[in-house]
DNA sequence: TCCCCGCTTGACCATGCAGCCAGCATGGCG
DNA sequence: CGCCATGCTGGCTGCATGGTCAAGCGGGGA
């Protein structure tokens, strides 16, 4: 606490506990919460079993620190938009935001789907307090939008839900797409396509105009 | 074997099987399989857990059976589209077709969904053999509509998730997305928007107009 | 009436797993 | 050099679960 602040106070903690959580996140990611094992975990992290249970007592508490995480990584990840901006570029930047998460975090992704697949035990509070509320304002956004003859009038929940849908779907849903690609992994080429496609439907079926830019 | 035939024999068997089925596929529903359990199933099924093993020798077999009969409900609840057809009618025919299915077989696109996010073990044939290349018909006759001038030239496959994508949606994540709705089932209106907005989008995005109806 | 066969069940077994505890290692600080 | 908090481990317990088996049940046909 005083001297080198940090230096020795659970100085291997730290380490452990960032070791332990990414491979329960692969854990998770693979075999659902209750298809996890913490040998399993354990033997990811390259630790005993025993060691993993000294830094998070319950699977449980571990489950919920890594969806807590999560939600953490999602809510930064993400740019806000204005009923002020320009639609086509604050969609086409959330739409690539949104991608580019679904192709880095693809565990995470993962995660959230399983939960909710299963009916949300652990994220019902969040996603009655906040998600809902921001899924409510990203709506009033759009919700402008259309009152400002910027775009179609179209639902806006449900077209936040269908950005969300189709992107995390090649997160989720890897193993099909790939399978239909042929591919063992995404390429560059496989993602500026996902990507050209899924804007120009969104962005056309919106009715706003892609941004000056070619 | 002779006599009124079908009459003894396996007479309890096929509602017995039948039964079992139907329970095994809410508990698989809302377990995934390796959380799914045989004692719930048998209670949902109101036998007992060895009665349950009499029918299906292992939890693997139950499961691949339900797995085949969601294959094959799937194979037959679609329409064909072909290059002939009107893009217009037949996308949005393919649509209310899938959003149908999400809506009266939740607990079959679960599973699907469920199943491919583990890595589809159990479904790697299946993906690698018929549904790769249903996947190329559908992407072979929206080619030809785009060769014709019909629509827009869009990426077939990944148009195809989309729709894919954002109608499974509504059955893989309903919790998220009745928590966001703030009911706790899907109304008549809500169907009826989703529809609406969805065809709207993916209608419009690829360049087709809506078939001649209003 | 009696027997056969499909059906059903309770008891049993093996296994994998989460969780606990008491004790051992270790490395940095006085 | 010795102390002690932090880190780590093996072994144990209890539980849920999948799966097997041998024995009972019951209804329809001979």
């Amino acid at each position: 606490m005083s001297g080198r602040p940090g230096y020795k106070i659970g100085r291997i903690r730290i380490g452990m506990e960032a070791a332990i959580l990414s491979a329960a996140e692969r854990e998770f990611a693979e075999h659902g919460f209750s298809g996890a094992s913490i040998l399993r975990i354990a033997e990811r992290a390259g630790i005993s079993r025993t060691n993993v249970h000294y830094y998070y007592q319950s699977k449980e508490e571990l489950y919920r620190r890594v969806l807590t995480r999560i939600v953490e990584m999602w809510n930064d990840s993400f740019p806000e938009i204005t009923p002020e901006d320009d639609p086509a570029q604050a969609l086409e930047a959330y739409i690539r935001a949104k991608l580019a998460f679904s192709r880095s975090n693809p565990q995470a992704s993962k995660i959230f789907a399983s939960e909710v697949l299963r009916g949300a035990p652990l994220l019902k509070d969040y996603l009655e307090q906040n998600h809902a509320s921001w899924l409510k304002g990203k709506a009033e956004v759009i919700r402008a939008w259309i009152d400002q003859g910027k775009m179609d009038e179209v639902d806006p929940l449900h077209l936040i839900f269908m950005i969300w849908s189709s992107t995390q779907h090649y997160a989720d849903f890897d193993v099909q797409v790939k399978t239909a690609l042929g591919k063992a992994e995404y390429s560059e080429a496989d993602f500026s396509n996902i990507s050209r496609t899924v804007t120009h439907i969104i962005l056309k079926g919106c009715g706003v105009k892609p941004s000056g830019a070619v």
